[in-house]
Order: structure tokens, then sequence, then C-alpha cells
DNA sequence: CTAATAATATGACCTAGTAATATTATAATT
DNA sequence: AATTATAATATTACTAGGTCATATTATTAG
């Protein structure tokens, strides 16, 4: 009993692991590697309460692509709170571990920077905005978890020009001050500058 | 023939959007979706070359899976290509759509700034390496698709406070310039601040 | 009217399973 | 040695979400 109970607990471990590491990995695949039957594997699948392949896929696939927005596409980092065009404006960041630095509980700098630089491009009123330039200064460390209100002020515009202030803080005191030069494009002046995609023509903005 | 044959061409397009939305859905629900038989879904998707759901799910399971560092944490953003510590370094960067600003093929300014910031406090011969303020510029609009490299180069050095000058291209020319002020923590002073996870002790840097 | 295309249907097959039940092998206890 | 427990394997029926090939039925343009 004894024997035969470690080699499957022994078994049980190392597929936990062996599917953690490739959640893509089949029944049959598992079978052909443990060498047991598929029935066993299934089995042990049931007991230690993993779901199958398919199930196991698609979980990793929503999972992540429900994350992807975090930093990469993010079209927007941070929630909007309040738009008011060319004059303010707030975004509101909630801080998560992936944003953490290694093994530190301090969130990334340049997460900061796109929060702020996301809200500086959105409350300035053109078709596209581009940032040309910008002075910034991290206060203080922001903590993983934190709630991070971003503000921001239209201090200047000049043209296509304008410059935004960005401050944020958290519950504990300020965090980010930055300025940010922005240019503000139109359609139009966008389609010259051959900076739109070929297929789209209008739609969206920012 | 043309009435339907645009109705079956609008369709098609349609479909590739609301799939590339959601890569999730199913024949059946995409059948109701547009009205028509199952059949028809899947005459459509042989058409136009897009697999079954679960080979979808699998694919953005994988890529994503495979990409997750990039995406999520973001540890580093690029490619480090050379690290001489303390003195320069260089990383790449890949440009892809995600990174661009809604309909126009620019890259995000925030992107670019993660990819410098990443660089400069990597650099750096620290346990934890936090920026403490940077005055940057962008140049020149980076294309998605453009391959960006970027240079750091230790300039200053007075106690903990360390200055990275990192400038950025692509083949067309310069894209960035920036100077960064990083703070550089051993383990010891970063236990002090009480920015370590508990949890963990020691293992990597940056 | 006819030929072409679109839409729908049918039936056989596939993968990677679930679920329930039965059988065989092995090992530990009495 | 016989009993009992557990592990491993097998069997059968069923499922979702398809593929693939081959019809059949509308619609419509020439």
């Amino acid at each position: 009993m004894t024997e035969k109970t470690l080699t499957m607990l022994n078994r049980h471990r190392k597929m936990k692991e062996k599917i953690e590491e490739n959640p893509f990995i089949t029944d049959e695949e598992l079978a052909s590697f443990f060498e047991v039957s598929i029935h066993t594997i299934r089995a042990d699948r049931k007991k230690i309460g993993i779901p199958e392949v398919r199930k196991r896929t698609k979980d990793v696939a929503v999972t992540l692509f429900g994350q992807a927005k975090t930093l990469n596409a993010a079209e927007q980092i941070g929630e909007l709170l309040e738009v008011d065009l060319d004059r303010e404006g707030l975004s509101l960041l909630d801080t998560t571990e992936e944003m953490g630095i290694g093994q530190t509980k301090i969130v990334r700098g340049h997460v900061l920077f796109a929060q702020a630089n996301s809200l500086a491009n959105t409350i300035v009123d053109a078709d596209v905005a581009l940032t040309g330039a910008a002075q910034i200064r991290f206060t203080a460390p922001v903590r993983v978890g934190e709630r991070v209100l971003a503000k921001a002020r239209v201090v200047k515009s000049k043209g296509r020009k304008k410059e935004v202030e960005i401050i944020m803080k958290t519950k504990r005191g300020l965090v980010f001050q930055g300025m940010f030069e922005v240019y503000c494009l139109d359609f139009n002046m966008a389609g010259k500058l051959q900076i739109l995609k070929s297929t789209e023509l209008q739609g969206g903005e920012e």
C-alpha cells in the first residue's frame, strides 16, 4: 500500500509542476511521460482538481488576454475620472504586484510615467496628441497596492504646443510631479505627417 | 449576385473584427450573431482562413504565455544587448501595433520611456534602483514596427545618486534623449526603507 | 431560362475529454 | 492463507466543437 501510495503521491506532485510549467500538455502526453494509462492520468487530475487541457488553455488565454492591456497595448493607464478638455483632468490607478520592481514592493517608475503621460495626452483637445518632452520627478516611492490619483492641468497653450502639469498623489502624499509638452494635431495634419494607419480614416481620438 | 456577395463580404469583414476583439467566440455564437446557419460561419471561416475557437484560444494562450513577461510585469521593456555596470548599456525594442496610439501608427511615448527607464535602472550597479527624476525629449515619432536601439551611459555618480543619459534611435535617426537620476540602494538600505517584500529576502537585482 | 454564387443541410469522422462502472494487480493486515 | 484496501487499468456511453466532403435549395445576374 505504502509503496504504491508513495509513487502515486509523487506522481501527483510532479504532475502539478509539469502542468504548471506547460499548461498545454494533454492527458495522452502526460500518460506517456509518467508511463501509466490515460485513465490513471484522468483519475489523478480529478483527485487533485486540475481541469482538462482545453479548460487550462482557455484559462491562460483569458487571463493573459485580459491583462494584456496593462502596459503594452494600454490605450490609457489608469481610469479616467474627469476630463475637462484643454483645462484639467483626473485619473486613478490601482497599482498591482506586477507593477513592482523585482522583489521590492515599489511600483516601477515607468508605470507612473505611463499614467501621467496618458492623462496628459487625453486632456488636450486634439485628434492626435504626441508628447514632445517632459521634466519629471518621482518625489516618493509608491508601494504596490496603493491607489494613485493623477491631476492634470493645462498651464500653457501656444499653437500646437501645450504644456500640461501633472501631479500624482497617494494617500500618503505627493509621489510625482511632471511637466509635459504635448503636440496637438488634427486629422488633417496627422495625415500630412503620414502617421495615420492607411486602412483607417477617422474614428476615435486621444 | 452582387447583393449577396456584398452582404457576404461585409459579414466576412465584421467577422474578422468580431473574432479579433473576442477570439473565444464559438461558431454557434457567431451564427446567432449574424443570423446565419452554423455551416455558413464555418464556410466563411474557411474562406478567410480563420481557425476554430480552440485553435484560436490556444494561439492566444501560447503567444501571451510566452510573452507574459513583456506585457505584464515588464521587468524589462526591450531586450538587453549589452550591460557594462555603472558604465553603459544597450537595449533593443521591436515595436508592435499594440504600442501605437489609437488609430495612428506612432508608438506611445510611455512605451519608449519604459524602455529608457528600465535600461537606466538596469545598468546601475545596485540591488535596487529607483528613478528619482528625468528630463526627456521625444525628438521624432517612432512608427509602429520600427526597431528602437537605446544607448545608456552613466555620466555622473555621486553617492547613491547616479545620472544616466539615454539616447534612442531608429534607423531613421534620433528619436529620444533623456537624462535620468537614479537612486541606488543595496538590500540593507532597501530593507530599512521597508520597500522589500516581507516574504522575500534576496535573489535578483535591479 | 440558365449558370453562378450563397446559404443551408447531411453524414461520417475527429480530438480530448467527462462520467460511471467494472476488472485486475498488488500490497498490507489479520 | 484469506481478506481487505488501494492503485491502475479498461469499458462503454456521452459531450463539445469542430473538419471534410458532398449534397440541396434559394437567389440573382446576365
